[in-house]
DNA sequence: TGTGAAATTTAATGGCG
DNA sequence: CGCCATTAAATTTCACA
């Protein structure tokens, strides 16, 4: 199912992606569209699943996890989804996608430290072969195409 | 700067992550505190860039955009910073590290179908060598540690 | 820092072009 | 689909503990 969108959800989609709290009528008044209008193209948009949810960015170097790594995972026959069933152990993996390729799995860490980061190594290699790339920075961009259609509830 | 945060921001941040739009009011119910200290709390967590942005989670697949690719990249000399300074060109590149390792820059590209990732690589190729990885699936956790105290301004 | 109350703004709903 | 008007709810601000 694909669902198009016009110029008023791409917009709203944008200002949101930018800032998730604004009110419907101030969103209104930057897109030129009523707060009632505004509010039921931002409901379509969530029931649609189009916005899957309204998050936080949050910075956790000011907490303290001041390293950020990518392990990528090998594993022997199923082990995979035995370590995918152990993720609840890991509170350091912040997500965890399943490719093909080389790999199996690419994680993205949060850590401390390099003694944390060698703690969580530990705890990795009964379930397959990690290989560590520490994150040196990232460029974070986000975009979303124009299409022209209105969407529907 | 290494912040640390109470049980209220810990409890404030959980709940954010998963709906950033509560009313600073039903938050408070939640964490069993007044509207004013909620808020200031939460604005406390702004000023100190703990919270990044408020953002919002959107699901390409049903923009049409069905496949989702990791593109690591070898690069010779410095074609590495011509890459990031034409990123702009590759509306399709959502993020983009820097990592050590085999790879110089790992990216996350959304596209259409394999014709757009055809087309993608292509335009790549001209900067440095892509190895291309299609991610199946994600899991993602979003996680915070404990601490116990309290946040100042 | 937290609470409670008053003034302002926003959200939610329903009727109408 | 969008606008406007009405009622309910939330935000903001501030005095006080």
């Amino acid at each position: 199912m694909k669902i198009t969108l016009d110029d008023f959800d791409h917009k709203i989609l944008q200002i949101l992606e930018q800032n998730a709290r604004l009110s419907y009528a101030e969103i209104g008044r930057i897109i030129s569209l009523s707060q009632s209008a505004t509010k039921e193209r931002v409901m379509n948009l969530v029931d649609n699943g189009i916005i899957r949810r309204f998050s936080v960015e949050v910075d956790y170097r000011k907490l303290g996890y001041d390293l950020k790594v990518l392990i990528s995972m090998k594993f022997k026959n199923d082990d995979f989804r035995k370590f995918t069933a152990d993720l609840e152990k890991f509170p350091e993996i912040v997500t965890c996608k399943r490719v093909t390729g080389e790999y199996c799995l690419i994680t993205e860490c949060i850590l401390q430290d390099s003694s944390h980061l060698e703690n969580l190594i530990d705890r990795l290699i009964p379930y397959g072969i990690p290989t560590t790339s520490i994150q040196l920075s990232e460029i974070s961009l986000q975009k979303i195409k124009s299409n022209t259609k209105r969407l529907k509830r």
